[in-house]
DNA sequence: ACGCTTATTGAGACATGGTATCAATAAGGA
DNA sequence: TCCTTATTGATACCATGTCTCAATAAGCGT
């Protein structure tokens, strides 16, 4: 029996890009120095507005389709780039570890449709709890994590 | 004994290898069809006792020292076996997402340290109970997760 | 132990994902 | 506007992982 399974939900989009400002993006861009170009403009809305996990290699192919002369090269600095900023996060998982989803502050739990394929942000005030307490019991230091939660989101649940 | 990448500091095996027994896995190879040869002997025991997370181009490596004409095929068809039948683990990391760590069962939880490298595993039963409240306020049906911690490890404070 | 059958292996070609190089181009300031 | 510098695009390159296939080793009945 799955849980969930016969209770009425709200799912919207399981991306809810409503929430990430591409002029947030540029703006963060613009005070760390760098000059936002065209490529970087594309590239953003693409990043921004995508409803599933991406690739560099797919946001390439995105990009050309409005930019034909886009460089392979670029597309993988500039994911670099916003994911130093911290504006876009790696997806460790089924798909391999290379698709990026934009980084929602205080949404940092991941979890990812198995059957759809969509990511959707979790509260993550539960790990942060989990963190303190495995600092304590462990010793160690703890600075970073990733946490990723795989399975089927409760729109595919529906529709099974 | 196998050694990681940077190996700065002395502190204690974090990678608990008492633990792990060679004749369970071969027994679980040899449980599932697969007959152990003596390659496979070989990554057995190159995985059960390695003290840092090894990826399989090093595995390659340290398999070669002992018995030179082990092909690299091979050895990533028998990482990609002993992954599937749960016996080593993919560790997403800094060090890049194609290291290995052989599954604890009970000790999913990861810790890696960044600035010795190693692993060490951690009670997981808070993860179970995280997963099971964000399961219920989620509505998503919870199969699978990755967690990783990283910083530095008790014995890295220490000698800091 | 012997040969027979089948699975595994090793070597290298291949595919994919990502990086380095460098001339051409676009941005931004005097 | 010109001038300086950063960014870009094309391509060569590299690293990691996969595929192919002949050679080999394992398991099995005799």
């Amino acid at each position: 029996m799955i849980r969930g399974l016969n209770k009425k939900r709200k799912v919207g989009c399981l991306m809810p890009s409503k929430t990430i400002n591409p002029e947030d993006w540029r703006a963060a861009l613009d005070a760390s120095g760098f000059s936002v170009t065209t490529v970087q403009e594309t590239l953003i809305d693409i990043f921004a507005h995508s409803e599933y996990p991406l690739s560099a290699e797919q946001a390439w192919d995105v990009a050309r389709q409005s930019r034909p002369k886009t460089g392979r090269a670029t597309v993988y600095r500039m994911v670099e780039k916003l994911e130093n900023l911290g504006l876009i996060r790696r997806v460790h998982g089924y798909q391999g570890c290379s698709h990026f989803v934009p980084t929602l502050p205080e949404l940092m739990m991941l979890f990812i449709c198995l059957n759809c394929g969509r990511a959707d942000y979790l509260d993550s005030q539960p790990l942060e709890d989990l963190i303190q307490q495995s600092e304590h019991s462990s010793g160690h230091h703890i600075t970073d994590s990733r946490l990723q939660l795989f399975g089927a989101c409760a729109a595919c649940q529906q529709n099974a």
